[in-house]
DNA sequence: AATGAATGAGTCTTCATTCAT
DNA sequence: TATGAATGAAGACTCATTCAT
């Protein structure tokens, strides 16, 4: 069997985990299921896999990995500046963590194990098995790819002049990202108490629009229509 | 025995779980351990709790209640501006999330189950043991609880001046949370990149200072002094 | 607490128990269940029963009590032949165990116990704390009276000439039993086979009444209307 | 692994079911104990049966298949007249509840479940795991074999002249299948008031012997002796 | 490479029973 | 008598992982 091969089946078992990591969560989800669903024996799943760590990392790393495509097409839109990207990027990321849900849970667990490997205290509270897993190692060398590009972004609004040219583009892309994340993680809640008028999260989102403009414009301006359509995933 | 020592004993139990949870994780504590941790039978643990779950649930109220605490502790200071408050309480939330991490993982966990719940089509993607414990109908009734009080600081901050007039005081204060949930989700990779230097996630944080400022006011400031020193938990 | 008030507690816990046992069955009754139904602790059932098994033995002495019951009654009606009581007898004893599933159920698992106490060898079968009831005790006393009664019938018969002069009051008795145990426990799969025509059984019914009275008489004879109508329970 | 192997361990796990159900009965046995006696591991005990109840099904499966090889075995012998091959067939009957009591009362049990499976409102007191179990299925339909074999030797005693003509061979057998269920209940009781002489029981079978000639003939006559000896099981 | 039967430690949970008050 | 909190042994069941084939 070649090595083409072999990665089609690798990704083929990733696929599998993914859709069901998705519908079902991670610990509802039996190794056994993931066999199936891959039409393979269990113990085949364990060749390419050292174990459910190993593979939950592989799957983290596709989460990482679609991410990065999702900055890319972004970035890869011609005749925006830099501003109007940025603008297309939160609704892309928007779009993306609301379409796939687990690949941004998966991206959010991961960044909370990179706390904890940072500090060698913490370090200990990281499962071993995760720790041995080689996709760890990848993640841990891939995980920053997404901020980089974010980060080029607020470069180009800062070189086009639609951005301040006093902003650190590394940390002020990381502001945008934990706007969105906190987004993602409080819009229920507040939907929640709107109840009935469902109307809250939408103009909060504008609000967030809004404050990202402010911080990294200064002023306030009405978004240029994104120049590609359709979803990115 | 009265209700008093059936509190302290329920008080008991949750104390040991969280400590438990917080050095070993939810999934590493064993019902066992927390019954050895209470020194009480693992059968009193289940007189008090209906399953693992719910003991889960009621550690988040506690989480909840903690950070209400801190909340109210941050409002309660006096001849402080709005403005400052804010600040205060941006000081404070993330000593809070850095001391308490398990604390505000639970609330975070909490958060994410309130958007499923209240899509139907997700909602059966919430285990049903949390759903029928008492503990979780209690959260839904005070999850809010924080974001009031950092609403109610906002208004403030609009009606001594301190901030602008056309704020939303709730999702003005909604996109500050997700700041700082950002930045605890997100300081580990940072530092991870700038290992060595370990300088960025302070610089980081002091933009956020000033991104929250140039949100609320206009212009920036510099934070005055808090009143209260030390740790509030 | 006099006598009559401890028997009256006594009786409300076997009747508690009763209700329990045929709505969930033995095994699915906890003895909270039962505590909760008679509204005392739980402690106060152990006060009065050694322990469940000793508990359902008294409920199982309740259930030969009931049948007694029926067969006096049964045999109270004055003016009636013996062939005709014991056609009563019939009526009068599937319409006890189908309203009352559970006692007829207690009384065939009495009646099983009995075959193990007698064979030294197999007695170890039994649960040792159903050897240490008093209930039990009495259960060995009393279990032959619906027999014995049963036998007077017969007996009575013999002496009115409706019966056959040879037969032995027992024996026949408990084949009339037999026939009856069979049929509670039979009819179920009979009319499964004729499911959608539902005729099964009540045929089945009729061709037991005339095997009885073959067995008994020698011929066949049409039943007289029972003197007594409405429902023994 | 073949089909074959697999039968053979799924045979070899019933049979250790069967042994420990019988010595020590179906509540005190231990799952873990099935797998020591089938000298397995408890997992694969679950990976050949869904759950005990699952088992248990299978085990009352394996009743009925020996009955009704009982049943088959009776009514291979040659040369013999429906009324004898009845008698053969009580004796066979009776000896082989008495060897293998468990059997006897897995499937009187099962046939305590068909009544309450038949009717709507009592089906929900059926353990749900037995619903769910496909050898529950499967004895939904093999069930009646028994019976059926009965009702064909009584077919046969119609033909040969040696019963009477108007019979229903098949209330006529459950007829008489319900003179051994009770008889196998009763007689221990029976015994227990004859404790000492022990004669009765057997005389009540003699009584019951005359009587199944009474209903299938209308006249006794002395059983023909057994063409075939020694025990069938 | 591939299978899937086999393992068994691990976990939650139950519940009859006890006993301090 | 009466309570109900407390016990803890027991048991069903799970599932990641291994390994003979």
């Amino acid at each position: 069997m070649g090595v083409y091969e072999r990665q089609q089946k690798e990704k083929l078992i990733v696929q599998s985990a993914i859709k069901l990591f998705s519908s079902q969560g991670y610990h509802a989800t039996k190794m056994d299921d993931v066999a199936k669903k891959a039409k393979m024996s269990k113990g085949l799943i364990y060749f390419y896999f050292k174990n459910k760590e190993d593979l939950y990392m592989a799957v983290t790393a596709k989460a990482f990995e679609q991410l990065t495509a999702v900055f890319k097409e972004t970035q890869k839109v011609k005749d925006r500046k830099g501003m109007d990207l940025v603008f297309d990027l939160v609704d892309n990321f928007l779009a993306f963590t609301k379409e796939n849900r687990m690949y941004h849970e998966a991206i959010m667990n991961f960044m909370g194990l990179v706390a904890l490997y940072n500090d060698d205290r913490l370090r200990t509270q990281i499962d071993p098995l995760i720790l041995e897993s080689s996709n760890f190692e990848k993640l841990l060398t891939i995980h920053h790819e997404p901020a980089k590009l974010g980060a080029q972004i607020i470069s180009l609004g800062i070189e086009d002049k639609s951005m301040r040219a006093d902003l650190n583009p590394e940390t002020a892309f990381y502001t945008i990202w934990s706007l969105m994340i906190g987004f993602e993680r409080l819009s229920g809640p507040l939907d929640y108490l709107q109840k009935g008028t469902g109307v809250k999260p939408e103009s909060w989102k504008e609000d967030i629009r809004q404050f990202v403009q402010v911080m990294l414009k200064g002023s306030i301006q009405v978004q240029k229509p994104k120049a590609v359509q359709g979803s990115l995933f």
